[in-house]
Formats: C-alpha cells, structure tokens, sequence
DNA sequence: TCTCTATTTTCATCAGATGAAAACTAATTT
DNA sequence: AAATTAGTTTTCATCTGATGAAAATAGAGA
C-alpha cells in the first residue's frame, strides 16, 4: 500500500497557532516563550512571533515578566462554543429522562483528540456523588465514555491512536497494555455498552454507549456513573440498556440514518478527518 | 502627527483564522463557506482552506452540509482558560465578601474588544434576582462595568474605540451619543465608581469600580447588580465604597503599584497593544 | 434536461512567513 | 565591577508556502 500524498489544504501558520493554544491547554502555571519553544520544537523568534500575535489577539495575556496565559478570547470563544454544541442541546432531554431514572450522575462526552471531553453533567440526588467538572478531558482508553468512543473508531483512526497511548496503573483495575484494550472494546461492540469498573478512579463505576452522528461515525458517548458501593454489577447491567437506548435516541436526534442499529458498529466513515484508505474495522474483531 | 510605519509581528494567516473563529462567535446558528467569505471579505477559496483547516483542528465543526459551528476544542480551550485567568482567582475572596455584605448579585467582568464579559458571577441570595450569564459580554458604553473600564481607557485607544460604538436606545435612560457618554465618564472619573441606572435593561441598576493591573490599566471591572426597587440611588451610593474598595484590593493582588490610588485615573500603558505616541487621557476631561 | 448557486480543486505567482543570528536585558557569578 | 549566563526581542535575506482567480464539480430548482 503505497502513502498517496494525501491532499491537504494545510495553513501552516494557523495551525502551528493553534497548536500552541493547545499546549497552554495543559500548561496551568504559564509559559514563557522558551518554554513554549522547547515544547513545540520551533525556533524562539518564531514562537515569540506568535505568541505576541496570540496575545494582541487577546487569545494569551502576559503577566508582565515574559509569562503568557490563556486570555480572554479563548473564554469567550469557549463560551460561544458551549451554546453551539447542537449534541449537547440535543441530548439534554434523553441525559435528563435518564437523571431521573437512575438517581445517579448523567454525563455527556465529545471525543477531542485522546480525551474525552465532558459536554453536559447532570448530577445525582444522591447525598454521596460522584466529583467530575464540565470541560474536563479524561483519557480514551481507561474509561466507559471513552472505550464506548474508541470500540467503534474505523481502523485507519484506531491505529493512529493506539502507540500514543500511555497506559498507566491509575488503579489496580486499569487496562494495562494494548492487548488487555482490544479485549475490552471487542467486549464494548458485543455488547453495544461499556463498563469502568474501578478503572480510573477507585469507588467510580460506570456504564456508557456511543453516541452515532450524521456520518456514522462515533464522536460522542453517554454514560451513568456512581460510586461503587451503589454501582453492583447486577445493577450496573439493569442499567445499561437504558443507556444504551438514550445513545440511539440521541444518534436518531443528530442524524444517524439507523440503517442497522444494533450493539455491532458498521461506521465506516471518519468524521472531521480528510479521507484516507479505511479498512473495515472489522479486520480487528476478526 | 505621521503615523509611524508602526512594528507589527503579523502572521496574516494566523490573523485571519482567528478572525474567522470570532466571526463564529456572533452567528449562531453557524455559517457555510460563502456567508463567511462574505463576512470577511476574503475569497471564497481561501475561507474555504482555512475552514477545512479549523475543522480538522476540531475548532470548527460541520453539520454534514457545508454549515460549520464552533467545535470541541473551542470549548475545551475556553475551559483551560477559565482555570488560568488569575484574575477570577484573585477575586474570588473580595467577591464572595461584597456578596454576603450586600445580598446582591456580584459580576467581575474583563473587556475584550467592545464588549465586557462575565467572568465570575455570585447570585444574589434574595428570591428576586438578576438574570445574567457567565461568558456572557456586554457593550462597554451602556454598562456600569462598561463604564467604569472606558472611563479609565487611554485616549489613543479610547479614540480608537468610540468609532466603533453602536449607541442604541435600549432603555428611555441609554446613553444616546458620544457627548452624553463622556459627560457620564467625567462623572466616573470624578467618583471613581460608575452607576447604571436602568440604561442597558429597565428594572436593573448597578454600581461598578474598575480593577487595575500590574501595568496600570483598567481592562476589568466589578459590579453590584440589583433589581431597581431594591437599588434607591440612596442606596447605590451607600454601596459604591464597599465595591469601590473591593476594585482596589483586587487591582493590588494583581501587582498594581499604588502611587496614587484614588478615584482619578493615571494610567498611561495599554496592555495588550503596541506602544503607539500616547496622549494622557487628561486632555478628555480637559 | 438545463440553469443557477455554492462548494471544491487547481496552480502560477510573489507576499510574507521564516529562523539564524545579532542585539539587548536582566539576573547571577567571579 | 566585570564577566557569565539565560532569557527576550529585533533584524533581515531567503525562499517556502499562502494566496486567490479561475476552472471543475456538485447540488437544487425549474
């Protein structure tokens, strides 16, 4: 298979900018222009460049001495954003049918790069809840939203994503290696749900499903989390067709022509990504 | 007065690009490729380069037919900043005092282009409140948070700026014209508070002070906000100090150096623009 | 079918992004 | 006080890669 230089419309600039942006995303404290220029491998005049840029843009805002910071822009365009997420629009009355149902936590996610995003929280009655904040990235791989997102991913995606991944022990439960995940998400297509079992946090369960959009493809998933005391096993499969069925509900709402709607996948197509050969993520069920 | 070819580190591109992004902002319902180039001005072909760009970012995302809204990573991006303005860090002691001292709604604005936006807000605890939102801007001229950052504005960006500005009759009490809008900054400057008397919504009144940085600008502000009937002009002027004093202790935790704090101005930098020949605003109140 | 409108792609041109290196600034050491 | 070091800011010659007119394509009505 020879690598067809693929068609880009590439704006060096703009993405180098915000691909900046991204690394103040991580950074809590600020960073200086060198520090900026060690992380991204570009020379310090350009980074300077852009970071005075960025600033007068009031996407950065300096604290004086050569310390840069998110500004303002990037609140409000953040802001902005959180009011055109049709998904979470959307989905709200299928997260608060659920809310209701189940007396635990609802969440609402949107894959963004390795993360899971949440979009929407809806909390539990409950006296004892579960701590989780709007905005707030959590890893693909060690939890239900996320392996939901990930089980349904076309190869040609999977296979970019699966050597960035760090596996890490966050608690004895977590999914330790590549083959332990495959495993999993086989699991997650059988059953059209996935479970966290303690795996990201200790005392946190959840069950989630995918979310299809327009295309077909799985960007978005859904899950109910509670703490491990109230999340047995037992009930944690009671639950799971409701949540299941929000997530065809919520799919339907954006879309997604149900052609076959079923716990298996059949997304072929990548959603905001240019088209590359996609083999059938069937070659990895086998 | 030549206008000095001033220094610029443009990155076109990347200009652009966030430009487009804020022109997201405003629509809500999103744009398609010609809307925007029409918008911009820029050819058709290149705002088309530059949303394929967005959208593989995941800045901007399309609804399957050639409408593009603001994507994930906005949203993600505004949340970072969230965490990372000090300035709401900063505030939130001063805030959380002034709100159990005067049972109001409390809002900590910061200007971004013509518009201040709410960065923090603590509600009222009485059952007849103000109706506001986070991320939320409103226009700096017919606002007591708007008012109290122009009254404090150099000249050469203040000049700059009323251009710009829209006076519109909200209220029977808006500011109509640029006169009436400077008389009401000489009484700011006067004062060192600004009041809103039903001028930007009928029923509201407020009564805002400034906030000064580290460099001595005023590019935030905070407020008492209340319904009318609770807010006796008597009242507001009782009110006045306790936010007025509220502004200082912020601008101080902000490393603002008090040679002369007091209710009249002496800034003379801009923050986040390049030095241009500056005329002290004092040539305004004359 | 044809017409009209919007999107997508191509490509020759040259604006303007680039980054090495120099200049500058500030803090720290000798 | 001079030298050293580590950072930031500025300059500028080079040539990448952004640009947008125009063509191709797709889609929606008539």
């Amino acid at each position: 298979m020879t690598f067809k230089a693929k068609r880009t419309y590439n704006i060096t600039a703009l993405q180098r900018g915000l691909r900046i942006l991204d690394l103040f995303t991580q950074s809590e404290g600020g960073m200086s222009a060198s520090q900026v220029a060690k992380l991204s491998g570009l020379p310090v005049s350009t980074v300077h460049r852009f970071l005075m840029n960025l600033e007068s843009a009031a996407y950065l805002n300096s604290n004086g001495a050569g310390v840069f910071h998110l500004g303002i822009a990037c609140f409000s365009l953040g802001q902005a954003a959180r009011g055109q997420l049709d998904i979470r629009r959307l989905s709200l009355p299928y997260l608060q049918k659920l809310n209701t149902e189940t007396r635990e936590t609802v969440h609402l996610t949107v894959r963004f790069g390795l993360s899971a995003v949440y979009v929407e929280k809806l909390d539990s009655p409950e006296p004892l809840r579960i701590f989780s904040r709007i905005g707030a990235g959590v890893p693909l791989h060690c939890t239900g939203v996320g392996k939901a997102i990930l089980a349904y991913m076309p190869e040609s995606e999977f296979s970019k994503i699966i050597p960035q991944i760090e596996f890490k022990h966050l608690t004895p439960n977590s999914i330790g290696n590549r083959q332990e995940l495959q495993i999993h998400l086989q699991k997650v297509r059988k059953n059209g749900y996935a479970f966290d079992l303690e795996e990201n946090e200790p005392h946190v369960r959840c069950v989630a499903a995918p979310i299809w959009d327009h295309t077909g493809a799985v960007n978005a998933s859904l899950s109910v989390t509670g703490p491990a005391v109230r999340m047995s096993l037992t009930r944690l499969r009671q639950l799971a067709p409701l949540v299941q069925e929000a997530g065809w509900g919520i799919s339907r709402e954006l879309g997604y022509q149900e052609k076959k709607i079923s716990g298996r996948f059949d997304s072929e197509k990548t959603r905001a990504s240019y088209p590359g050969p996609l083999t059938s993520i069937s070659t990895l069920i086998k």
